[in-house]
RNA sequence: GUGCCCGUAGCUCAGUUGGAUAGAGUGCAGGUUUCCGAAACCUGAGGUCAUGGGUUCGAUUCCCAUCGGGCAUACCA
């Protein structure tokens, strides 16, 4: 990409002057400590670069540091000036039209990356508690969790996802309880969930265990075993999860249970291990871990005084099993409410022996919802609309996109409403359509036009075989003709390279939904005064490779979030 | 109380190791269609970057304090 090939000459010419004593003080140039950027105002060029941070070690002014730099570049393909610290790089129409060759030849491989060092990563997300339908919170999770795994293996990394069921604790027996209850409603017996609040708070009152006690019936005779009942709901909201996930278009690897993990009997060992590396003490009959040798604020209990693990116990052995099992990188997506996890667990990283940084937990803020304006606050239980509901109102494209648009520090705000009428406010719609559009130029160029009226029928623009060609056989003289017009759409195409990089490095996925807007944006403002189909078949022959490249750039970006790029709408 | 996240246009949000006139969408006002999809485009108004200090040639960005919002502070999971 345009920025490293810069920032390569740059670094180069840097060195020469300080060779040359033009840089004033300055004796040595650390690479990278100089960054290439988009001018705020496109008049000053198409990249640029401040070198007013080099003036402190120069002792000169900024810009006859610039100027010195520029004198050692030599000849280049594109232009450069100089405006005050800042060098502006103004690139040349071959330079240019490679980006519409490069994108032609590498189609849906444009934008990746040649040599970066593929890491093996596992990404962990979603990990819900087999005890109820997903809420919308959940969708967040899954939404961005599928998108930056698609990120990431567009990038070149090798990606495993996992999806940790919570399976193992109190939680099930809560679960097996609350369906006991509903299967005694269906029974016909008079019998509802408790009043009393703090009683409630040992039930799932959520009407969704309805339909489940119903099916049991079906199958099994009446029970009052919490253990049967128990089993069954949890596969069964297992079941429901699962395959609301894959009409989510998320995919998982592996479903990883914690009950397969405690009977393996990594727990215990894990626990083994902490005993012996002596970072384990007793205390009012409990075993306490001690976390805050490694940063943690407080030690943590690791074994109850009635000698269960706590579920910290079984999430170390998890981490544990995860870097045993060969991850270079663990990533976490965990709602903020767990932020205060992230400490107790690399700590116990640590204390067995293993590298800390290399488990990355990306701390998601929880989802509002807003319904006629108003917020409606996200309790686990209560207010429930499930994720399920929202995709069936606004459909899953809208729901991927509208989950994937936001920084994952910023609380989101759903607004139910927004999301439903869902047109003109809607981004989603603004970037298919630009795809939807670009389709219809294509199907237009190679298919004859009848009219309706007369029946006349006009040949089509181009034939099958001059379309191939065009977008085929592309150089700067075929492309020429369309570079002026252009320039600014195709800057953007070329800037989908380093959106990739920096939202694979930075694990970003809002940034993607930007660069599909921006790019629409621009492709929708050269739609309204330049036309593809015209009467000048050079121009037209440009054209119809530089849209092409358009839709082969917005596809690759829809399909790392998942979303679809229509060819109608 | 303590820790983490946040506070930028009416609203929802960007702002890349500190740097050019703080940007986009939406909303509002106005304009654009004999021609490839007007679900689009163009123009305009709209800002004490929460507040007050500090560091710096230069702060929306870094530091401190205050105010406001969210989350967490379990031998629950």
């Amino acid at each position: 990409m345009y920025k490293n090939l810069l920032l390569d000459d740059i670094e180069t010419a840097i060195l020469q002057a300080i060779e040359n004593k033009k840089l004033g003080n300055m004796e040595e140039y650390t690479k990278g400590s100089l960054v290439i950027e988009k001018p705020k105002n496109s008049d000053f060029g198409d990249f640029a670069v401040n070198v007013s941070s080099l003036a402190r070690q120069a002792r000169i002014a900024p810009p006859m540091i610039a100027n010195a730099i520029v004198e050692c570049l030599g000849d280049k393909e594109y232009e450069t000036s100089v405006v005050g610290g800042f060098i502006n790089f103004k690139l040349s129409e071959k330079m240019l039209t490679d980006v519409i060759v490069e994108i032609l030849n590498k189609k849906e491989n444009y934008g990746k990356p040649e040599n970066i060092e593929a890491e093996k990563i596992i990404l962990e997300y979603v990990s819900a508690n087999p005890t109820g339908p997903f809420h919308i919170g959940h969708g967040r999770w899954a939404a961005m969790g599928s998108a930056l795994a698609n990120l990431l293996k567009f990038y070149g990394h090798d990606v495993f996802q996992e999806f940790y069921i919570n399976d193992a604790g109190s939680q099930i027996q809560k679960l097996g309880r609350s369906l006991l209850i509903r299967v005694k409603q269906e029974l016909g017996e008079n019998i509802d969930f408790p009043e009393d609040e703090q009683e409630r708070k040992n039930y799932y009152p959520g009407e969704y265990l309805i339909p489940v006690a119903k099916d049991f019936l079906k199958e099994n005779q009446p029970t009052e075993d919490i253990q049967v009942l128990s089993d069954y709901a949890k596969k069964y909201m297992e079941n429901v999860q699962k395959e609301l996930l894959e009409k989510f278009r998320v995919h998982f690897d592996k479903f990883y249970s914690e009950l397969d993990l405690h009977n393996s009997g990594k727990v215990d060992a894990s626990y083994q291990k902490l005993q012996e590396s002596g970072k384990l003490y007793e205390k009012d009959g409990a075993m306490w871990f001690k976390s805050s040798e490694y940063g943690d604020d407080q030690d943590r209990v690791i074994k109850k005084a009635d000698g269960s693990n706590t579920y910290l116990t079984a999430d170390i052995a998890y981490h544990i099993d995860k870097l045993d099992r060969g991850f270079d990188r663990l990533i976490n997506i965990w709602g903020a409410d767990h932020h205060g996890y992230v400490p107790r667990v690399k700590a116990s990283i640590e204390a067995l022996g293993y590298d800390p940084n290399k488990l990355e937990v990306l701390l998601g803020q929880l989802v509002n919802l807003v319904i006629n304006g108003n917020e409606v606050r996200m309790g686990k239980r209560k207010n429930m609309v499930t994720l399920e509901d929202l995709i069936d109102e606004v459909g899953i494209d809208a729901t991927r996109f509208w989950m994937c648009m936001r920084n994952i520090d910023t609380t989101l705000d759903f607004d139910i409403e927004l999301a439903k009428t869902a047109s003109d406010e809607n981004p989603v719609f603004y970037v298919q359509y630009a795809h939807a559009r670009v389709c219809s130029i294509l199907r237009n160029l190679v298919n004859e036009k009848l009219n309706t009226e007369t029946g006349e029928k006009t040949p089509a623009p181009m034939t099958e075989e001059e379309f191939e060609n065009a977008i085929s056989n592309v150089d700067y003289e075929a492309m020429k003709k369309a570079i002026p017009t252009a320039k600014k759409l195709i800057l953007k195409l070329e800037e989908f390279k380093s959106m990739i990089e920096s939202s694979a490095k930075s694990r970003t996925v809002y940034t993607v939904c930007r660069y599909v807007q921006d790019l629409a944006g621009e492709f929708h403002s050269f739609y309204n005064s330049n036309r593809v189909i015209c009467d000048d078949n050079d121009l037209m022959k440009s054209r119809v490779a530089l849209v092409y490249s358009i839709k082969t750039v917005l596809k690759n970006a829809l399909d790392i979030l998942a979303v679809n790029a229509p060819e109608r709408m």
